[in-house]
DNA sequence: CTGAAAGCGCTTACAG
DNA sequence: CTGAAAGCGCTTACAG
């Protein structure tokens, strides 16, 4: 046989003496046979090394098994890949056990300016979405929803009228909570918090979280330091401007690892010691932290969690064609890792 | 118009009173239709959202324009990661420029066992791959070779017979060179190194390209050590085994950045002074290495370089339907980076 | 339990 | 320049 054609159901059908439709039965474990011929049919497809012609089979079922992640604009960053590289492993594992493909996109082509996610809906290459995306634009949402296409919103949940959508995210609040938590049993009392800009709403929470218990429980923020990018020179600049607050405080939050590192660089740079002088504790418990010294407390996402549900969530959405009946707003309870900076 | 059902040619048709023939001529670029009808067409598919059905296409054409990345299996660990979530940027765009769509995968279905390229192959799901595979088997080879499908190994090259295989990949054995002319031009003498295991081609050419090249102008490598994995406690775990030797030697050359960060911790923890007792030198130029004081000197790659070449060759086999006339073995020139390490 | 037939939405050789 | 028709490889309602 020439390896190079590819063997179709005709061809099974052509050894095992039986028609083509017979054959598609057997292959898609279709009642509708007898043992023998399935048997038969099984071991023709198996000998023949026969895979479904995943177009034609898409034509005619409007399904492609195949899932889109659609990655945040600025992944080149490495804070944004350092975490979502993760992530991507996570869903990997999880569509695997499912069947499903993965295709990896970004809300727009840079190239051509034209937006991606629209083409892979209209061209039917995709048969959901997961979304990290922080600020959808509402038209965006209106597309998907006119549609019923099926996607969760992974990370950045949406509230946006009573489309149905389905979010999938760490409980940021609890996770700020828990860091206050730490500092509180741990004595300190004055903290300053490096941030990101308001609009993500991630960051925005965990300080929210945070702030609010540590009050509670008598601590006092003594301010929220914010740049534009989570990176390790972002964490390092800010601590640089706050120097003349740093001898006032014992703790100091970073909403997430690398600016925790930056900012622990610089600490040190100023002669002060971590946690004698001033307590650290990072966001994402990244592989990163375990190579420093001292060892950065962190607080865990559940990264792996967060991913399985997303994909469950989604393949159940693609399964019954709607989000009826589904929780919409599933949230993970993050955990604090200790280690000595805290 | 119902939104949630998709627009196809013959919609198109209808409004335009033409034949859907014609229609598909427009939206294909075909000569063989008048201005005029053209741009009606083109108009009505604007308003209409109108998007080829990749199924239907893909079967009449046998054409996808999707490509498959196969990511090495141990991608969950750290030190992959770091180096592949930018090779993974960098693919992107290449393939965003060529009206790509990419989809991730790995060898095998962790879950089943079974093999997801030929999988994929099978039905069609990809029109070429792009190989991240240090230790691909015969049969494999073999499976790709007989159906002549597009596929270009990226950084692990492989020889085998005279399949045509095209492989675009870092020039190891220069790069490894760029360091010893470093270490020589430092007035360094006596080298120790940090490797992986042998079957690592790459480090394998890294290090003898820095052997021959260092004992040529006059340095000695006081012995190679090496590791299971790439990782920053192998890299510190090395320097642990080999501390004996640490005050003979004048500098270390680690085969990736995080080994040499691991190595870096180490060596300072023994009092040691990185450059002037050990001047130190990685390999990667990864991301983290800024955030090192002192920074650490590495050997570039140029991803992005790599990256492109490697889309740019794996298209023109699928346009071409073989990799007749290609080259076949592309080799990238690395570039080091001088930092205060050395 | 099995087969013949229609249909999924395209492309393209053929006829005009 | 345009249209009617066949075909890509499947699925599935229908008839037996």
């Amino acid at each position: 046989m020439d390896r190079r054609k590819k063997v179709t159901i005709k061809d099974i059908a052509k050894i095992a003496q039986v028609s083509y439709s017979t054959v598609s039965r057997c292959l898609n474990g279709s009642e509708l046979v007898s043992e023998d011929t399935r048997q038969k049919v099984l071991k023709i497809a198996e000998e023949t090394g026969f895979g479904f012609n995943a177009s034609a089979r898409g034509l005619s079922t409007n399904r492609q098994n195949v899932i889109g992640l659609v990655l945040p604009e600025n992944y080149q960053d490495f804070n944004v890949s350092l975490y979502h590289s993760g992530l991507l492993t996570h869903v990997r594992s999880s569509l695997e056990r499912m069947n499903y493909d993965l295709m990896v996109t970004f809300l727009t082509n840079r190239y051509t300016g034209q937006n991606s996610i629209q083409r892979l809906v209209r061209e039917g290459k995709v048969d959901g979405l997961i979304m990290l995306q922080q600020n959808l634009s509402v038209e965006m949402l209106q597309f998907l929803y006119e549609r019923r296409f099926p996607v969760v919103f992974s990370h950045y949940p949406v509230h946006y009228q009573d489309y149905g959508i389905v979010n999938v995210y760490s409980d940021n609040l609890a996770g700020g909570a828990l860091v206050a938590d730490r500092f509180i049993s741990c004595g300190r009392k004055k903290a300053l918090c490096l941030s990101s800009l308001p609009e993500d709403i991630d960051c925005a929470q965990r300080m929210e979280g945070f702030r609010s218990r540590f009050e509670e429980r008598g601590g006092e923020v003594a301010g929220v330091l914010k740049a534009g990018s989570r990176s390790f020179s972002a964490g390092y600049e800010l601590v640089v401007r706050g120097e003349d607050r740093l001898r006032e405080i014992d703790c100091l939050f970073a909403v997430n690892d690398l600016m925790a590192l930056g900012a622990m660089k610089r600490i040190r740079e100023l002669g002060l010691g971590i946690p004698e002088d001033i307590a650290l504790v990072g966001y994402d418990d990244s592989p990163l932290v375990r190579f420093n010294t001292p060892g950065l407390t962190s607080v865990n996402q559940h990264q792996d969690e967060i991913a399985l549900l997303t994909c469950e969530k989604l393949i159940r959405f693609i399964e019954q064609g709607s989000s009826e009946g589904m929780e919409q707003n599933v949230q993970i309870k993050p955990e604090l890792v200790i280690r000595e900076s805290c």
